[in-house]
DNA sequence: AGCATAGATTACGTTAACGTAAACTGGAAC
DNA sequence: GTTCCAGTTTACGTTAACGTAATCTATGCT
């Protein structure tokens, strides 16, 4: 058994990790997505909040709303439960997983044409920084 | 030289075949990403406008800001100008490229667990209607 | 002429996700 | 003791991207 199996941590540590404000973080809580002790009146995050955290980011850079995270949050919580929850789990899971496939396919058409406009673009500046040898 | 090259839109044909909002429409106009004529005070929206739309909205759907598509767009009329307008540009795409890659990445990772997660589920469900047979 | 329909203009309302400021607390360091 | 410092609460402000009326206009149809 190691010792330090029960780390926690600070808010202005996890700010500083994943560079997000102190208010952030508490904004994130008082919509239901972490859960942090108390010492007093002080915040004392757990190993289970980092990890929120860390989802709740990776959840937003991929463009879901903090109430569809917290939702995704309390089916996983409870998806050991019912059957009705289960399936209710999976059908979000499969919308979620065709929206996502469509934005992948969005995503992989711009950057094709940035690829494009960005040889074009070299490919001009080169032409004008040879065509003039003084 | 074919008749209909310069075939013309109004606003709720566009509306519909996007499926977005005439208000919408005009306030994309508003912020400048389309410019249809007039006719008397009616707009009339040319092929141009139409790919605008178009570009609008697949801007969106990568979660590009309206002020970013409107600035692409201007880069893009300008862009065979000047040398340091087409630096700009480039390095414009780039920043937008390493962006859209980390976030295909995230996508990846969370479609990967999407299915996970479903498979999980369906194996499951699965267990529990084999298990009790009257 | 009268009416319906599509479109225009103006303006206020709304939601999400925080930012920002003010005022307070509790322990640590000097 | 007092001065920092990190943290807390409360509350109002802000931005983006439209929604939602309300009111007005132009036009084609009957």
């Amino acid at each position: 058994m190691t010792a330090a199996a029960d780390r926690t941590f600070s808010i202005s540590e996890l700010a500083q990790e994943f560079d997000v404000t102190t208010r952030a973080i508490r904004f994130y809580e008082s919509e239901g997505l972490l859960t942090p002790e108390r010492q007093g009146q002080r915040r004392i995050y757990s190993r289970r909040d980092r990890v929120r955290l860390m989802l709740t980011l990776r959840g937003k850079r991929i463009g879901l709303s903090l109430l569809e995270i917290r939702e995704l949050f309390e089916l996983y919580d409870a998806a050991s439960n019912d059957e009705p929850q289960l399936t209710k789990f999976v059908d979000i899971l499969s919308r979620r997983e065709q929206q996502l496939t469509q934005q992948m396919q969005d995503i992989q058409l711009v950057l094709r044409e940035i690829g494009q406009l960005k040889a074009q673009c070299e490919n001009w500046m080169e032409k004008r920084s040879g065509g003039l040898p003084e």
